[in-house]
DNA sequence: AATGAATGAGTCTTCATTCAT
DNA sequence: AATGAATGAAGACTCATTCAT
């Protein structure tokens, strides 16, 4: 057989790079960073532990990647068009996106609001959480503004809260939690 | 000499339980339940490891009896004198009994929310939660009702969420977030 | 009323003593010295830790008085009339007081062979041992030699032996093992 | 570089469960299951704590499989061509085949003894003691019937005991105990 | 790229013993 | 004579990480 080229080789690389990352969010999510073992993941993964620490120096290594890279979906539904003027719809689609991802991506939910009350584990996260989420606080306040509402601030820091409450609602009992109704009341707070 | 009385021991017995549990609840709370040791909260408390086997049989035991604990001063604000109707100012007693008691203590708050996510742990603590939950939704159902309120249940269920949401971002950010205004605008919203 | 006499309190102490010997023989017996203890023992006594440490200078220390105790009793049956005459009857008596007492104090013997394999704790019991065993063949060696057997000490050794099986079968299948009809076939090889 | 062949870790695994299993068979029976510690074991056989579990996945899993393993060379002598008649000179390979392991496999015999008289940890070992004790009882009983002998049973308990007894003694007092010679009067109640 | 044997620090827990009262 | 709170060393076990192959 030819050798493989370097493309292969990548492309191998970030199959297995995926398919860590796949297996580990879920165990992570489903047991809790600490009580999950690189041993666990490895075997779940189908992998040697070895391997584990050729794709990733460390398990809070591990941990940061998956975080970040949900972190760059999530951003996806914050652009606008004109920085300087949003739009209803704009945010509507930012509020739908969302909870489109809440839908499909549970398990990252779970693993992200189960590390937010982590401080010492959420430090290791870096800052990028603050960045994202001052950008979001603005945005939503400009929108406000716009608005002529009277406290644009409070509002837009009460919308992200609430957010993040019907996050956690809803994965805490996907089941019987009305999201789509939940969400048309969101709606028509802004 | 005389060996201590029963209530000597009784005394000391409550004093060092009471210290162990607010060491406790305190790392808990700071670290996380699972990265928190108990060297490190014998060592935070001033006791040996030892002793704190002589109060609680477990680590978890110790747990549950923080969470426990915490929820029978939560409870108190769910009291309503007419089970089959509910009053407006019942409600926001209860709301404002509940934020005054996120800001008094934080700690026990922040750990309740960082348990919620770990299924494995949270599982330990018995369904306690979930009949104190049902009720708090009932109570809601029923008040939304009354106010004529469309789709009662799915109201009472985005209030709740917004409960924990409000809750867990003036956890996480308690220098910036307007609890105050965001109060109103809960009140406004019944 | 009067001050207790200095005999009253001695009955006391020796009440005492007995209680936390029997209750100790049981539990050593039941589950095993090392897995028993202190605490253990001292509940099932019904007095406190403290009060153990008052009777007995530590734990190795109650096992030895303990074993010392039941070896005592042990020797009774040993004793003969004239020490360069042994008769068959005697030797009866001696099997006969031993199978009794085997039968009224299980527990004691199930503790004696379960030390007698752990030879560091074994020898923490002093070599007293020892002494009655070799005086128990030396006996057995001149009743044999009396009764013109060619090989009084291989016989002697195998008699003494055979007891301990049958020790140690009664004791761990009490319920069938013909200890009866086995008493018999000893006293025919005598 | 390329790993291991799945032999070379086999046979890596098999002498490193080989030497755990002597060590701690030397240690457990020098010193008793209880008072040997995962630690002990570790050092005297040059390995770390950790190896252990990667072995056995707990300390009475290493038991219970040092006891099996040592049952199973046990059982070779317990074979008989016709299970419906048994010669003598069967049982006397039986018991010759004993006395030989007996002598050259002290550690595992007195680790067999401690154990006997210790009923909680003797249940963790399953009842396969019991089934092979049972056919043992048979295979006399069935003997001593052939033989015309008029309480079969009794004397195949008997000389069952009779084995452990001589079994301990020979343990005990490996130096003096005349073996060879108490064999011979063995196989003469045959 | 891949394996899993090996390590050792760290975890929860137990318990004999001490001691103030 | 009596209590039980307090200690600390030790035990079984886990697991992230390293490394020879």
């Amino acid at each position: 057989m030819a050798p493989r080229t370097e493309e292969q080789f990548t492309e191998i690389r970030n199959e297995k790079i995926k398919l860590i990352m796949d297996t580990a969010l879920e165990a992570f999510a489903q047991n809790g960073y600490e009580s999950t073992s690189i041993s666990t993941i490895a075997k779940a993964a189908g992998i040697s532990k070895g391997l584990m620490y050729n794709y990733f120096p460390s398990k809070v290594a591990l941990l940061q990647r998956i975080i970040m890279e949900g972190m760059d979906v999530f951003m996806q539904f914050l652009e606008v068009k004109d920085e300087s003027r949003i739009k209803k719809e704009e945010l509507i689609q930012f509020i739908d996106g969302n909870l489109q991802s809440l839908k499909e991506s549970t398990d990252y939910y779970r693993l992200y609001f189960s590390l937010i009350f982590q401080p010492k584990v959420f430090h290791l996260l870096g800052n990028d959480f603050m960045v994202i989420f001052e950008q979001l606080v603005n945005k939503f306040v400009l929108y406000f503004t716009q608005q002529g509402e009277k406290n644009p601030y409070g509002k837009a820091r009460f919308i992200l809260a609430i957010f993040d409450g019907v996050g956690i609602h809803y994965i805490s009992d996907t089941e019987h939690f009305p999201l789509d109704e939940v969400r048309d009341m969101i709606v028509e707070m802004l």
